[in-house]
DNA sequence: CGGGACTTTGAGCTTTCTCAACGATGGTGG
DNA sequence: CCACCATCGTTGAGAAAGCTCAAAGTCCCG
């Protein structure tokens, strides 16, 4: 039964003192993104209209034209978003994680699609609660504001990635950021030291995020493998060996 | 003295019915983007701290880097938005036209530039002020909320234009996108009648708007006028003679 | 009428894509 | 437990889209 979402509480308002409640004190999300924004107190409150959902690996739970019934924020695991030609060519906009909101809209429908890269955890929110708790804690929605220009921003970068770069170049920016990611070192100059992690995505869904193809990327990879700059142990495990030096290839 | 942008009303905050709260009414962007979702009551608090700028074409008045201290709505005429790589490749972000606001940024830096493509008036409001005035009319934010979504949506096609459509495809969907600017049918499927207006924009913009070299976009659009689906009467003034054809080509 | 900036067109080149084959990995069933 | 199969990743060779460089054409403006 790997194919359908496993919905835990499937209720829409929880009692303040719930389990569902409470369990943002638990939560991996409770102190990045959106709900960082808000006070032990608030978030109770926010919890009473959240469902919290599964999805197993490669599950897509937003359709793009599909009427922007939930909204979301990823409590576990990394998704997938993209938009999508008639003729299938398909760009992957971004990969989201952790604290990470998904599926704001104003036209009613989805502009995207997004799908479970790894087993997810997802707080639901549907849109008509959505509505009212902005109308009761303002403060949420300034922070939903403040991401979105966050978002933008990562957008417009993203834009001179696809539009300007090179091939070794859009690897190398990737790389850099998921560096930044895994070892973020905040305000202070980057770590020369090596560092290692896991890539929740293959080769096609990163060729789909850079405008590139699989072959491309993967030519690119090895190039920065014969330079010294990168190792994998396999194709999902990257080291990355000289982060200052792939920084510097990102070109900004 | 083209170069020096010229600033209408330099005071802080204009008293309630000074011309500065009143030419709201005569604004061009009045019912358009953010001043539209104020009542003519809550728009005069808006005046108060607005300071009316004008600036020349070509002027750079947002300068990627540089300290967030001003936040704008555009209120006649055309920008461009762009980011530049240490090389001096530039992707261009968007155009802004009427009623469009610029500026906003969660890290008190900008994270592009923008200048004026020709002759443009603007509301320019400080950062502060804005934050004031977000914390007395909620509205006004929600408002930048919807505006913020509306943005991400238009830089995700742009990402799969960058990404993944072809050159033609680029410059079709361009046309296309500035054909519903010019001849806005709502809802209602686009007209098959012609459509003529001007382009503010010269062709290395658009290439570095569309990621192609300004000689790829001239060799789409000389393609698209062989084929009787445009004609220029100058660079700058195409008329659309078969808009539902164009809009057939951007693929979505 | 002349000069400068912009646009268009052409020819050859480069980067990336396409197509194909080979290799590695992981899951499945005998 | 191992062989098999499917999927994914890597590598190579040739093709193609778009880029670079160059020259000619156009338009605007003084």
């Amino acid at each position: 039964m790997r194919d359908v979402p496993y919905v835990r509480r499937p209720i829409t308002t929880n009692p303040p003192n719930s389990p569902t409640a409470r369990q943002c004190h638990d939560c991996g999300a409770r102190h990045i993104g959106l709900c960082d924004a808000l006070s032990d107190d608030d978030i109770g409150f926010l919890a009473r209209v959240a469902q919290s959902v599964s999805m197993p690996a490669g599950k897509s739970f937003i359709e793009e034209g599909s009427p922007s019934a939930y909204f979301y924020d990823i409590n576990l695991g990394d998704v997938r978003v993209h938009k999508s030609l008639p003729d299938g060519r398909r760009q992957i906009t971004g990969f989201m994680g952790i604290g990470h909101f998904l599926g704001l809209s104003v036209s009613g429908t989805y502009a995207f699609s997004a799908e479970a890269l790894n087993d997810v955890q997802l707080c639901r929110f549907d849109r008509s609660s959505l509505l009212s708790v902005f109308a009761e804690f303002p403060a949420i929605e300034a922070k939903l504001l403040e991401v979105a220009v966050h978002e933008m921003v990562i957008a417009q970068e993203q834009m001179l990635l696809l539009g300007r770069k090179t091939a070794l170049e859009r690897v190398a920016s990737f790389i850099d950021s998921w560096t930044e990611r895994h070892a973020p070192l905040s305000n202070r100059p980057r770590s020369y030291a090596p560092v290692t992690f896991l890539l929740p995505m293959n080769r096609t869904d990163l060729a789909d995020y850079l405008g590139l193809t699989p072959e491309t990327v993967s030519r690119s990879f090895s190039q920065l493998k014969r330079d010294g700059l990168i190792n994998f142990n396999n194709p999902q495990e990257i080291s990355v060996l000289q982060p200052h030096h792939i920084a510097a290839m990102t070109c900004g």
